[in-house]
RNA sequence: GGACUCGUAGCUCAGCUGGAUAGAGCGAUUGGCUUCGAACCAAUAGGUCGGGGGUUCGAGUCCCUCCGAGUCUACCA
């Protein structure tokens, strides 16, 4: 029997069957609207008769009544269907198809399988992290890293081909007050033993010492220029910066589990920027116009954008943000034949964003090349104390690596707490605490970036950032090595296809429950995937946590009753198969102690 | 001035694109380990969804208008 991997979708299409069916006036233009509902409703539920019936001035139980006996036997055999209120149409899963879903989506590929249809043969260049090089990573470089990190692995799960792609910031003025501060101050044993921590330094210097309208800012201004035009020195103190940056970076992502395919910073497309000026104004009419010396386009349609210019050339000639933007966009179009594109960065680049996406879908269209889906993924600001920005100058500002050690720590203290109260025989090593510690405490700082709505602003705050109690990572960890240790005591593994023969379906109260969440797992892919917010996966699997967990303290899975063992043991693979498969998704590491 | 984001329990936040009696966590109170891991579970208390209008079968969600916070608004990215 063919059981679908998205139930919701599968019954919007035999609503929508059960439309033409019923003889439904104008049914083509019914719409289902099934949404998961309400647990004490149901587990799916169809509003569109209302609208529907609305409309057309019917009573909308009464053409509830006639779609629900429509039905094919096949959804009436799967669910307990009802109507209520004013013509909402409810669907509770019966305990045999509970069984039959989870019986179908036993192992990671077959979910995987399920979920690829969403993006299947497309490809999607995500742009995320993309800190300036020369600089150290500060605590408002983590959202973008996490969650772009995040979205790259919803979208390859849900069949995605994706290319992660770090678009450094290594072009630019700064450049030139940085050599400038380089050559006069650096200090090459405070360079070998932290390179960015010393170019930081001399770019401080380097940028104090060359005020506006100052000779000194000529002079930074000649490197920048030498540096532009290939002075060998020059090109290699710049290539040297990129690469000692790279290599500082390279620890963070890695604790973070992030490996990017490309790092094709702004000085990548910065001899790609001519084409863009040609083509922009070689159009008829020209997208692109000069306005007080600047190359700018205008967007005549758009309340702001019309006064508000999108600058793609100085007036002195030289490129910028947006120009080289422009270079990207096509290059991802281009070379990597991208479907989309989601770039991943803070909420106040917004109207850049914007401007740039408007300008591309003009220019592609006017030069008919093929234009992909294009998405500013934007989060808030992680502010200080005073709700202002953490700024980059200013000496307040948490390192990105001491947030991330700190964490660490907190999560050591806990887990050395605890171990002191476990059976001596039981206790970990003092090295297996540290593993534990390093995934627990970055795992929370993940969890605690992703699990709320991106696009509000949020106080920093250590306590906050690593907390340890409720909807947090360590709760899902938690779990998670619980349902191992049960395996580890019952002498199988989860995987075990014997699980799957000889289990029954559901019948406590607490196992219904459990398993009713379990078949919503693709319902929370798909709104994490469409809406590009993993705080949606982040909510499900606390749920199911909390589902488990609950299951867990009133059935006791170990029991020598074959048929409950075997259904119990079934049920907790199913969780465990969930919990990591989403909490990979998420970027997150798991444990199977803890 | 214009535009964008936000305002939900004492605190921190969800609320699935308009659905049923607005939900979690923390904190508070109460109960539960001789039984698979108590980093857990069960229960109680806590709300004028910033204010006011409107749209409709139905609004925390959409529209208008105030109030408050943050951000952007021509050569930094």
């Amino acid at each position: 029997m063919h059981v679908a991997f998205h139930l919701a979708v599968d019954l919007d299409t035999s609503l929508r069957t059960a439309a033409t069916t019923a003889g439904l006036a104008d049914a083509a233009a019914f719409t289902p609207e099934v949404r998961t509902a309400d647990p004490k409703h149901g587990d799916f539920q169809a509003n569109g008769t209302l609208g529907y019936a609305k409309a057309r001035k019917l009573n909308p139980r009464a053409t509830a009544e006639q779609l629900v006996a429509a039905l094919p036997a096949s959804v009436r055999d799967a669910y307990e269907v009802s109507i209520a209120g004013p013509g909402f149409i409810n669907f509770t899963l019966k305990p045999a198809a509970l069984l039959a879903w989870l019986q179908s989506f036993s192992t990671p590929e077959a979910l995987a399988t399920g979920a690829a249809a969403a993006h299947a043969g497309q490809t999607w260049v995500v742009d995320y992290s993309s800190p300036n090089t020369a600089k150290q990573m500060h605590v408002g470089h983590l959202r973008s890293a996490v969650i772009g990190e995040a979205i790259c692995r919803l979208l390859a799960f849900t069949g995605a081909r994706v290319i992660r792609d770090n678009h450094l910031g290594d072009w630019g003025t700064q450049f030139g007050k940085l050599i400038y501060g380089y050559k006069r101050w650096v200090n090459a044993e405070a360079l070998a033993d932290d390179a960015i921590e010393e170019l930081e330094r001399v770019y401080k210097l380097g940028h104090a010492a060359t005020p506006d309208d100052s000779p000194e800012l000529d002079e930074a201004r000649r490197e920048l220029v030498a540096l532009q035009n290939g002075d060998p020195t020059n090109v290699a103190l710049w290539k040297s910066f990129s690469e000692v940056s790279l290599a500082a970076f390279q620890k963070i992502y890695d604790r973070l589990g992030i490996q990017f395919d490309y790092h094709l910073g702004e000085s990548f497309y910065n001899d790609q920027v001519e084409r863009i000026y040609h083509e922009l104004t070689a159009t008829h009419p020209p997208l692109a116009e000069i306005s007080e010396g600047a190359l700018v386009v205008f967007h005549p349609e758009h309340p702001r954008f019309k006064t508000q210019p999108f600058l793609v050339r100085k007036a002195d000639g030289a490129s910028n943000y947006a120009s080289t933007d422009l270079a990207t966009a096509l290059y991802r179009t281009e070379h990597f034949r991208a479907d989309g594109i989601v770039v991943v960065t803070d909420f106040r680049q917004g109207d850049h964003f914007e401007q740039l996406f408007l300008t591309v879908k003009k220019w592609f269209v006017a030069k008919n090349y093929r234009l992909p889906e294009l998405h500013h993924v934007t989060f808030g600001a992680v502010t200080g104390e005073d709700g202002k920005a953490l700024k980059t100058r200013d000496g307040g500002v948490i390192k990105l690596k001491a947030l991330l050690d700190e964490a660490e720590e907190r999560a050591h203290a806990i887990v050395t707490a605890k171990n002191t109260e476990r059976p001596e025989a039981d206790q970990f090593s003092a090295e297996a605490c540290r593993t534990i510690a390093q995934t627990v405490g970055i795992a929370s700082v993940q969890y605690a970036d992703l699990s709320q709505n991106r696009s509000s602003n949020y106080v920093f705050s250590w306590d906050k950032m690593l907390a340890l109690d409720g909807n947090t990572a360590p709760y899902l960890l938690y779990a998670v090595a619980r349902i191992h240790s049960i395996f580890r005591k019952a002498g199988v593994t989860p995987a075990e296809l014997a699980l799957n023969a000889t289990a029954t379906a559901p019948e406590t109260p607490a196992e219904i429950m459990l398993a009713r969440k379990l078949a919503k797992f693709p319902d929370a892919l798909r709104i994490a995937g469409e809406s590009l917010r993993p705080h949606f996966l982040c909510l499900y699997l606390f749920e199911l946590a909390g589902d488990y967990s609950s299951f867990n303290s009133a059935d006791k899975v170990l029991v020598d009753d074959p048929v409950l063992r075997a259904r119990r043991l079934m049920l907790c693979a199913r969780t465990l198969l969930t919990l990591e498969t989403g909490l990979h998704l998420l970027g997150l590491r798991t444990l199977t102690r803890m």
